[in-house]
DNA sequence: TGCAATAGGGAATAATTTATCCCTATGCGA
DNA sequence: TCGCATAGGGATAAATTATTCCCTATTGCA
């Protein structure tokens, strides 16, 4: 396993729920699984850009941190669930926020990324 | 300058506002812009645990992003001040709610960090 | 039998992000 | 003159995160 060579900040609450969101797919796990995508499968048919590696990474970690919660239905060919924890729902509407922001501001947001993102010279 | 291999993704407000705050020390380089510390060397000292070079870089993007707009005295020694951008400071609540869901936590948060990065087993 | 679907781990590598170190430039005060 | 403060860039190394490829196992279906 990898360990950590730089400490981390856990000073304030914009650090810890950093900590806890940061990470590529984290977010979108979150609200899919919100929406009621719940197998793994189905998220990784969703989210297709991602490695299914990082995915099932990351779904870990969300449930180490105790935002999701997994089943394991003993069956064959398997069967898992993944569903929100009381404390998991709790940051939907935190999720939403930043969504709403995202939306809202779209073109502009859009347009000052992939100005910068080719380093052409504000205007 | 370096170049992107792996395309950004830009299709929901998500990952709009992501793409903005991604960025290890941006929410609070926002942060503390907003609270009135606004001259670099003073916000290199707020943030001491980041590299001077990183926090330049950031401050850069988030100007690139129109989040903030930087004033260059001409004095010698130098003189620069950064403050929020009209769209910057909509960005302000949206960071608050970040703030208060993790300060609200903390002690949760913490707790379910710590561990998680032991690796200790959920008890 | 051969292949798809299911869930997921190991190892190695690539991509990306941050950190470290050193350099420029100027005026002020000891 | 020496050293500090100011602001910030270049080159390179280190740390972190994500991707790719390959492997396990079982049942059902053609």
């Amino acid at each position: 396993m990898y360990e950590r060579k730089i400490p981390l900040y856990l000073n304030c609450g914009l650090d810890l729920i950093g900590e806890v969101l940061y990470g590529k797919w984290k977010i979108r796990l979150l609200w899919f699984i919100h929406e009621g995508i719940q197998r793994p499968s189905e998220l990784h048919r969703k989210i297709a850009d991602a490695s299914r590696r990082v995915l099932n990474i990351q779904l870990k970690e969300l449930e180490e941190h105790e935002l999701v919660s997994k089943i394991i239905y003993p069956q064959v060919p398997p069967k898992v669930e993944y569903s929100l924890t009381e404390f998991g729902k709790t940051l939907i509407p935190v999720i939403s926020v930043l969504g709403h922001w995202g939306d809202k501001n779209q073109e502009r947001l859009r347009d000052v990324i992939l100005r910068s993102s080719k380093n052409i010279p504000v205007g």
